[in-house]
DNA sequence: TTATTATCGTTGCAAATGCAACGAAGTCAA
DNA sequence: TTGACTTCGTTGCATTTGCAACGATAATAA
């Protein structure tokens, strides 16, 4: 009648902590782009994406790298679309393709973002190497 | 002029990267209790905390430690209930709470997880430690 | 006591989500 | 060419979600 519960420490197991820690800096870390851009999680990594790449990308391009959904891709670039923030152009060689670019409104938002990204990391680090 | 988008490297960027590998390892994982047991994550997360404890605990005890909506450990739980996973009793104490507790049916079901989880969790571990 | 305020768990409801189906475009083989 | 099959992005729709409001209970103050 071995009781395995007692050997079952959720404290220690990976997904559990893993997707609690996560959770926690996810959310704690929008605020920045809800409140300052007004963007949810989709739309700020679709952006965050497409400016590591200079050449437009595809919709398909960007939901298997950065593990969102399809529709959800679909919605929330319409979305970045209509606030300009970026551009949809048919794709020539391929007309089934939807080439995604950055504005220069959306650049700036990269280029704003881009500060307080770093220094939420470096905050974060520092409470990882040094809780108090 | 300076063009701070270069200095913005996505693929370092923490909150980000923690996301993706969190959603890879938990969809990952998943796949076990979804097919298993026919468990969504919430219940799951409910099912493991309430096995770590052996008293009885509240609604409120659960989402505040297990970082889950007040409204989706509500419903969760009254699902787990009416399968016979757990039971919900009324706290003589406090009568705003509700007291938990596995049911032997609950508990079986961790024990076969318990063995799940370690199994998978050497798996990603050696995954990390020795990338192919 | 009574009045006020806070907390617990549930639920109504609008918004978000994800699946599956779709039309359009492309590929490949016969 | 035709026909079968695949892939892309969108969208319809049923389910899920999360916020806010609620009733019930408890704690606190006057």
């Amino acid at each position: 009648m071995g009781n395995n519960l007692s050997e079952f420490i959720l404290e220690d197991f990976l997904p559990y902590q893993l997707s609690i820690l996560t959770n926690r800096i996810s959310r704690d870390f929008s605020h920045e782009y809800v409140s300052r851009f007004n963007l949810d999680n989709a739309e700020w990594r679709i952006i965050a994406h497409l400016s590591q790449v200079n050449q437009p990308i595809s919709i398909r391009e960007i939901y298997s790298k950065v593990d969102l959904e399809k529709s959800k891709v679909s919605r929330a670039v319409s979305r970045l679309s209509a606030r300009a923030i970026l551009t949809k152009t048919e794709n020539l060689k391929d007309r089934r393709l939807v080439d995604l670019k950055l504005t220069k409104c959306g650049k700036k938002i990269i280029d704003e973002m881009t500060m307080i990204a770093k220094n939420y990391e470096t905050e974060v680090l520092a409470k990882i190497e040094d809780p108090e």
